[in-house]
DNA sequence: TGCCAGGCGGGGT
DNA sequence: ACCCCGCATGGC
């Protein structure tokens, strides 16, 4: 059946002062974004959406408003960036940044990007994520085009084997004791505390990973995934002991704690920390032009 | 070529 | 409340 025109299916999102294209752009990968528009996945991980950095969109199911949630366009961070704009991390993230709002995950997916993230560096992590992407090359057509999804619980429960192909070493055993507990309604997403606790549940899940996911996918700010990277550079930036970093940071970001470790990545490109506190010494805090991966431009190496 | 990296758990003291 | 070690993998 043919679309007439101002059909509710398309139009154009109330974007509030956001920077579409950084909000599609930041941590996502070529089959989804290519600079120009992207897929939006909402709830089940289906594709709700396809919106283009101008703002226009096509409906696919869902509302208008799924799709502005899940984007971050509904969420007022003032209270954030006005806090960044003093702040010696993230002065130049929220001078440059200004539009960039945090899109979110399922929690599923968000609690297997915590995991790949653990114990190595940015770029291996998100490769991890990639390979299990295309090895467990889940798809749906919409629009007349397949598109990509991530594997279910139920995929890699019943292909586990590819796990290791896609690189993840040890942490397949925990991303399959994720997806036995997913699958088995163990995992209470209804609130932040339950999701973490539960998430806890799982062996190989830490307070880091745990923490990580709930950002990505609940928007829960109060408790910051903070890692070794995090801890250092809020050690020197903060003159405390990297011990001490995150009882600094809670002070510094309350209810914002958890944002500002995803911008802080993005401020810094992701660089290992080595270089990390070499730009935060030059004041370099803010994305530049790099011939590897960023978190900006993942997008254009992982297509 | 050996390190080592946005954790974690299990074992110590 | 600390400290220490091993762990799969891949990049430098």
């Amino acid at each position: 059946m043919a679309m007439s025109l101002g059909d509710a299916a398309a139009g154009v999102l109330d974007t509030r002062g956001a920077d579409l294209y950084l909000v599609l752009a930041t941590y996502n990968f070529g089959f989804w974004f290519n600079g120009k528009g992207g897929y939006v996945f909402t709830q089940g991980g289906e594709p709700a959406a396809y919106v283009w950095v101008d703002g226009r969109y096509q409906l696919y199911r869902g509302s208008r408003e799924l799709v502005e949630e899940t984007l971050g366009l509904r969420e007022d961070l003032s209270g954030f960036y006005r806090l960044a704009r003093s702040d010696p991390l993230l002065h130049g993230f929220a001078e440059k940044l200004p539009g960039w709002r945090l899109r979110t995950t399922t929690p599923w997916w968000a609690a297997v990007i915590g995991v790949c993230q653990q114990n190595t560096g940015f770029l291996q992590g998100w490769r991890m994520l990639y390979r299990l992407i295309k090895l467990y090359a889940r798809t749906t057509r919409v629009d007349g085009k397949q598109v990509y999804l991530v594997p279910s619980p139920s995929d890699v429960l019943s292909r586990p084997y590819l796990l290791r192909e896609a690189g993840t070493g040890y942490r397949a055993a925990t991303i399959q004791g994720l997806a036995r507990a997913f699958r088995d309604g163990e995992i209470d997403t209804g609130g932040c505390k339950g999701f973490r606790e539960t998430l806890l549940g799982v062996k190989g899940v830490g307070s880091y990973t745990a923490r990580l996911a709930a950002v990505l996918s609940l928007r829960c700010y109060d408790e910051p995934p903070m890692d070794n990277w995090v801890r250092r550079l809020a050690a020197e930036a903060y003159g405390v002991e990297p011990r001490e970093a995150e009882e600094e940071w809670r002070r510094r970001w309350g209810r914002w704690s958890g944002l500002a470790v995803i911008a802080l990545t993005i401020a810094l490109d992701a660089v290992p920390i080595r270089k990390a506190l070499t730009r935060l010494r030059r004041g370099i805090l803010y994305p530049v032009p790099m011939d590897k991966p960023t978190p900006l431009t993942l997008w254009r190496y992982m297509v």
